[in-house]
DNA sequence: CAAATAATGTTATATATTTCACAAAATATA
DNA sequence: TATATTTTGTGAAATATATAACATTATTTG
């Protein structure tokens, strides 16, 4: 990078700096250079200006930027969980206070959400926040405290009784593992308090767990099957839940998606 | 423009709503849909977004741009403030607790961090949360509670005496004006209590603001000069109140960058 | 001022993206 | 259930962009 190189920057950058793009060719012309100087400038940049279908942008900091995630464990059962979590968005009104639990398998809810509705969403889930806060309809009550990246979610003392001082109409709740005879269980312990709170204060519990955690244990349980007034699954695995709950009037309502 | 296409910009829209970029390929695979299909939701939309280079973006058109956005402020005085954070993280040392406040000003101090420093981070900004989320030698503290999108932050009664049980040595406090009668400024008043509890129970109270910034008044006051030990600021008017505060032993230090 | 070096411009080539036309699938309608 | 309609997927052709090599123009330096 020459010392016209620079300066060149500078000015680009400044144009940029509002935001938007700047075409190659008004670039070129801004510097009155020609467009394959402007190419090389870039190139020898410290990335803060980039290129993209010939125009100039700047660069976005993947630090500033909020995760949003489409990871390894979503992607295989991103299908199953997109059903599951439709299944789950119809059973909320406009109005709700709605708790969403951490985890990827309740991020299709948010976007499967009425944008029409007015909803408050209370989470201890910096994804789940990340997502509800770009929702201009809705409310958001993230639960902060310290980070657990494994999880990327909150957890803290008060975490419990924050909650439980919360008219919560819906608690969408996730698990990493479910036993017909055990109950739900999670990887970490700083999940069961904020889930057994939710679980304890709201007026109605949904599960979403996909077949693929039934039949499976966790480290950390926190609620037995009968805390649940709605779980709703899928595959092989579920039917043989739904059919074992069959006629059994105190149990959850299993619904397959 | 059918129904499911309207659902599907809905949901790029809001990957995309913060800025950045969105490659065609993660888009499809967002939404489990072929590129093509994505072009073609692209192309019946009203124009919000776009393509440039393989990539979507958001039009530039400011009607289609959330209602306030920070990312603009940003852009603007970009370079001063990586230079006044660049001052600023010159005082953290290993193993500190530090405050760092809502808004832009004080998101290159993040950048600046050095990485074999073990921290631990306090805030109540989720921008600031979540660029921190992925340092993995810094604990987060996220002060949660009721999010405000104007300045991407949290507010709410329990902040005051979270904050005030907390044992932070250096706060980094930032502002939207500075005066030198009536003292620092911002615009949400929910953002009043959490500085001043951290100006009250930081060890160091250190506050960051670009010269743009100096001699204006905002609606909510939360601090006198006085209350700040050292003031990083830049420029004439940098220089003019650093000269004011010449010789005198009580007030702050001021630092130009 | 001429040789050497650096910076820039031009052209051709390689690569990627966009468009188009049609086939396949899904959905709606009779 | 069969048919029409809509929606989506695929691959080839057209277009645009990125890269690389070399020619040209400035700039420096002895």
């Amino acid at each position: 990078m020459n010392a016209r190189s620079g300066q060149r920057l500078a000015r680009l950058q400044e144009a940029l700096s509002r935001g938007g793009t700047l075409p190659l060719t008004e670039a070129a012309k801004l510097c009155n250079v020609s467009e394959m100087t402007i190419r090389r400038d870039v190139a020898a940049s410290d990335g803060s200006v980039k290129f993209l279908g010939g125009h100039l942008i700047m660069a976005e900091d993947p630090l500033y930027r909020p995760v949003y995630n489409l990871d390894e464990e979503q992607g295989s059962h991103a299908l199953v969980k997109q059903c599951l979590c439709q299944r789950a968005a119809a059973l909320i009104e406009d109005g709700d206070t709605l708790f969403i639990d951490c985890g990827t398998t309740l991020m299709p809810l948010i976007e499967a959400l009425d944008r029409d509705m007015t909803l408050t969403v209370v989470t201890y889930a910096l994804n789940v926040g990340n997502a509800v806060s770009r929702l201009p309809n809705v409310r958001l009550l993230l639960l902060g405290g310290l980070y657990y990246s494994s999880s990327m979610s909150f957890g803290g003392d008060e975490m419990d009784a924050a909650i439980r001082r919360l008219g919560i109409n819906k608690a969408f709740i996730s698990a990493a593992g479910l036993h017909a005879g055990r109950g739900a269980s999670c990887f970490h312990f700083h999940e069961v308090a904020p889930k057994q709170a939710a679980i304890a204060s709201a007026m109605q519990r949904i599960l979403v767990i996909d077949d693929s955690k039934l039949d499976v244990i966790r480290p950390a349980f926190f609620a037995s099957l009968d805390s649940f007034d709605i779980i709703i699954t899928n595959g092989e695995a579920g039917l043989a839940l739904q059919e074992s709950h069959q006629g059994v009037a105190a149990g959850p309502q299993i619904l397959l998606a």
